[in-house]
DNA sequence: TTGGGCACTTACCAAAAGGTGCATACTTGT
DNA sequence: ACAAGTATGCACCTTTTGGTAAGTGCCCAA
């Protein structure tokens, strides 16, 4: 189950690409970026951190309505989750018709800021990553790739 | 590097419109961070980056055996989507025993190292990701979470 | 001759992730 | 009275993802 990522004594050609900067330290991950990848694992978990990150205290409805595609069930358990795994906070003042907000907590807060790199990645090569996927789109059902 | 994670403090009476400071731009894709969480979406995928990112030029045995917990049929599913992806380059030396290696194109260096904050959060996190993920361990196969 | 390693490929399957739609209890607006 | 909004819960179902096991063609070592 646990792997670290270095070679196994595989000296066959070059020097042994141990891997640095990356340190494994608990048992369960293989590496930090492992670690954050369960944590950050689902299909709408980094946009709403990243969203509540901006907005401070969010209200369910207002998060609904601006990570348009996402259902109720999904942003729930979603932001369940996120508060389990000790990132957002949420609160429930005991309101007649239903008032809850979600911010972040400091971690929560920290996590979204090792994003933002993410973010200006994508906004930065965004034309390449577009036209890669238009292109993909194609042969993506049914055909298969080009013949390199 | 700090970002622009402020919050605006708006009045809650305000409607606050949509995602800001997380630029919109292409159709498709809400924001850069949506654009990135395509392109590394994947069991693996980060971590075959980072690898391949740290080694230079690796070989897919290597690779195999570095991520250990990973199939032929994952790995080189991953692999093409990388490559058609643009973000590591496959080099086939058509020899007689086959042997190709994978290496980062520019844009997958790039996105190599805006992975690197992800890591680094992990590996400064790791106690409270693994104590969360322990705890979450009891009540995710058959239970319910506590009911807070 | 058998066995193994290389870099894959394919077919088949199980599990997880995600989507749809209905229900709740209460209030406000028309 | 009735629809709509509030923040969820739940049952059911489809899609996606990932895993297993086997096979391919070639060569080398025992």
């Amino acid at each position: 189950m646990s792997s670290d990522l270095s070679e196994p004594s595989v000296p066959s050609t070059q020097t042994p690409p141990a891997v640095q900067g990356c340190t494994p330290t608990l048992p369960g991950f293989t590496c930090g970026l492992d670690a954050t990848l369960r944590v950050i694992a689902g299909k709408w978990k980094p946009l709403i951190l990243y969203f509540v990150a901006q907005g401070g205290p969010t209200r369910y409805g207002e998060l609904r309505r601006a990570v348009r595609d996402v259902s109720d069930k999904m942003l729930i358990q979603q932001l369940k989750e996120l508060e389990a795994d000790g990132l957002v906070k949420r609160t429930d003042y005991k309101e007649v018709p239903p008032r809850v907000d979600y911010s972040l907590t400091p971690l929560g807060h920290s996590l979204a800021e090792a994003l933002v790199p993410l973010c200006a990645w994508g906004t930065e090569h965004m034309a390449e990553v577009s036209q890669v996927f238009a292109e993909r789109a194609t042969w993506t059902r049914g055909g298969r790739p080009p013949a390199a």
